[in-house]
DNA sequence: AGAGCGTAGTTGAAGGCTTGACTATTCCGC
DNA sequence: GCGGAATAGTCAAGCCTTCAACTACGCTCT
């Protein structure tokens, strides 16, 4: 029901969709939830590395010293505090990440990337690269991607203005 | 670790992202996964209903007879049998949504909006249509706002191809 | 009619996520 | 330095999702 109704006049009333950005709405909305599942899928069922823990690894892989402050790999990672502590917790019984406390601030912990971790991501980044490529890449125009891009900054900009 | 190493020219080799691509998928992939974030957070706060089953009861209520097969349900709203069957037991519950036996075949179900169900979802359209017109419509020109659309039905075509 | 197979849907256990409370540490103004 | 506010991170309870049985029904071939 983002619904089939007139848009409403009044002030204060709410704004209802029309057709047409109904149905820009629902195609974004189910393109994008089709392409998140079927990456996750692809790369947990042939891995055992959910996107999300992915996304942990990528981001201390990427980090000079291969370590990061709780709470700035959280945000980093679009992610709650204590949902990340949890993930932590699970990539260290892997093997795959190391805590450790932070010498500058005595309240702070430092996610630090094994060896282990980064030989797992390896292995894992060619198969999702791949999912990617053929789930988005191979289907877009360049135009496409530009505008997908585009399309991203500017909901980033608005929603996470850091 | 989408990668920063230059494109592997060996046939069956990971096709690796080059540096345009990254952003446009770190954009992509970011940009909609806290606009999803975003609206379910609003709607559920406001309402107690999270969008999953606010999908659900959209559905029956845009179905003549406001009633569907679980198995036509759990398509049209991109979930599993047994994920839906659990939340049609918990809707239930509510009194939002009741269960009857199809009269065509014996072994389905058929999932039937009641009035309160339907009271229920008209008041959270408000609040969902307006997140959605704040975080999404309001943010994007007429021109992005096609390309959501395009790159939308590009993606369902490839991965839903019903 | 009945055996066998496929389809529809449910269930329960296991594990992940969210919320809110809690501990520990540091920062800041006096 | 010292007391209070702020920050970092963890933990426990409850809900949601997934996976793998499992029940029930219908269809077809004999």
């Amino acid at each position: 029901m983002t619904s089939s109704r007139s848009p409403d006049p009044s002030p204060g009333g709410t704004r209802w969709l029309d057709a047409e950005e109904q149905k820009a709405w629902r195609a974004y909305l189910f393109g994008s939830q089709l392409l998140l599942d079927r990456l996750d899928r692809e790369l947990t069922s042939a891995t055992g590395i959910s996107h999300a823990y992915y996304e942990i690894l990528v981001q201390l892989s990427e980090t000079p010293g291969r370590a990061l402050r709780m709470s700035e790999l959280a945000d980093r990672c679009l992610s709650s505090r204590s949902r990340l502590s949890h993930a932590v917790s699970r990539l260290e019984e892997r093997g795959w990440v190391r805590r450790q406390v932070c010498p500058e601030d005595g309240r702070g912990q430092l996610a630090v990337l094994t060896d282990e971790g980064f030989a797992a991501l390896e292995a894992a980044a060619h198969v999702h690269v791949e999912s990617v490529r053929t789930h988005l890449f191979d289907q877009l125009s360049p135009e496409q991607v530009a505008s997908i891009r585009d399309v991203g900054e500017t909901l980033l900009r608005h929603l996470d203005p850091r």
